[in-house]
DNA sequence: GTCTATAGGAGGATAGAC
DNA sequence: GTCTATCCTCCTATAGAC
C-alpha cells in the first residue's frame, strides 16, 4: 500500500523477517502479510527474492553506517566509542537471545547456501571491522589496530552465538564485563616499548 | 540399499548435509541422492523430517562424547586436553571456513525457526561446556571452572563465525595462538590468593 | 524393507486486468 | 502501481505393489 514507498516497506519487512526467521524460511507471503500488499505486486518492485536480499543488505549497510557515525559523534574518546560497540550486546540482548546477531547469522546462512550475496553480507562485518580498527588506531595502536578490531568482533560474535543457545543473561553480562576490562587494558603501544596488559582477572 | 543399516546411512548423509547446507535447505531428495535409496523408503525409517533431525542430533551427541572421551585418554594433563579443544579450530579449519561450526550454526538455525528441537541441539554445547568445566576444575579452578569453560567456548564460536565470513587463515591461527596463551595463563587459583594473569600480549 | 506412483500444499515467478 | 488468477516446480508425506 501507499504508493512509492511500498518498496521501502517491503525492504524493512524483509529485513525484520530475514533476521527473525532467516532468509530461506521467509516467504513472499510472510512479507506481504506485514506490508499489506499482494504477492503479485512484489514483482513490480523486485524481480526475484535475491533482489530483495540485495536491497536488505544495502539497507543494513546504510543503517550500520548511520549507527557508527552516531557513535563517532556521541562518544568523545576512541575508548568510549569502542565501548558503544561492546555494549550493543546488552542493548540488543533480548533480540540476540532469540535470533542471534543479524550479521553473523546472515553470513552463516548465506555461506551454507553458497549464495552469490554471501560476500556482500560479509561487508557488514567489514564496516564494523574498519570502524573498530580506526578507533584502535586513534587509541595509539596503529600497528595492531586491525588485529584488535578482529579480536573484539570475534568476541562479540561468540557471545551472541552462546547467548542464543543458552539464553543466559548472567553469561552475557559477565562476558561484556570481560570485554570492558580487556579494552581498559589496551594502552597505546610503541613498537619498542611493549606494555604489559592483563585480560582475565575475574 | 543394504538392509538394516539404511537408517544409519540416512542419518549420516543427513548429518553431513544439515551441516553443509543447513537443515531447511536439505531435502529428502538430497539425502536420497547420497544414500542411493528412494524417497518413499525414508518414511519406513522416519515418519517426518523432524525425526531425522532428532536422529542426527542424537548421532552428533554420541560422536561428540566419543571425541571427548578420546581426548580424555590421549592427552595426559587437563591443559593438554583443553588444547585439543582449541586446536579443533585448526583441524577443521577448511570445513569451518566453508560451513561454520556444526554446533553453533545448527543452534542458530533452529533458534530462528523456533524449532522444537532447538534445546536438544543446545545439548551439544552442554557436552563441551561440562567437559571443559571438568578440565578447568582438574586444573585447580574449581570455583570458576564453568565461567572459564564458557569463555573458551565463546571464543571458539566467535572465531568460527568470523572464519566463515572472512575465510582468513591468518586470523584463525592468530586467535588460536591467543587462546593457547590465555590457557597457559590460567593457573590454579585459591579464593584467597588471586594470581595475576596476562592474556593479550601479542 | 524397498520400490513406484501420487496426493496435497507451499513457494517463487508470470500475465494481464484495472 | 496494485490487484487477481495462474503456472510450474519442489517439497513433505502417503498408499500400495513387490
Amino acid at each position: 500500500m501507499a504508493g512509492a514507498n511500498t518498496r521501502q516497506q517491503i525492504v524493512e519487512a524483509a529485513d525484520r523477517l530475514f533476521y527473525e526467521r532467516g532468509f530461506e524460511a521467509t516467504s513472499f507471503a510472510d512479507i506481504a502479510g506485514i506490508v499489506g500488499a499482494s504477492r503479485g505486486n512484489f514483482y513490480y518492485h523486485f524481480r526475484t527474492k535475491d533482489e530483495i536480499l540485495g536491497a536488505v543488505i544495502a539497507y543494513r549497510l546504510s543503517k550500520t553506517k548511520e549507527m557508527l557515525d552516531g557513535w563517532e559523534s556521541s562518544a568523545e574518546t576512541p575508548a568510549k566509542r569502542i565501548l558503544s560497540f561492546i555494549e550493543l550486546l546488552l542493548i540488543n540482548q533480548t533480540k540476540i537471545m532469540a535470533h542471534g546477531c543479524p550479521v553473523g547469522t546472515l553470513c552463516n546462512e548465506l555461506a551454507k547456501l553458497d549464495h552469490v550475496a554471501k560476500d556482500d553480507a560479509a561487508k557488514l562485518f567489514n564496516l564494523f571491522r574498519d570502524w573498530l580498527s580506526g578507533q584502535f588506531a586513534a587509541l595509539g595502536r596503529g600497528t595492531d589496530a586491525d588485529t584488535l578490531a578482529m579480536h573484539i568482533l570475534m568476541r562479540s560474535q561468540g557471545v551472541a552465538t552462546l547467548a542464543t543457545a543458552f539464553r543466559d543473561e548472567a553469561f552475557v553480562r559477565r562476558e561484556v564485563d570481560e570485554m570492558r576490562a580487556w579494552l581498559a587494558a589496551q594502552r597505546p603501544r610503541l613498537s619498542e616499548t611493549p606494555a604489559p596488559v592483563s585480560d582475565y582477572d575475574s
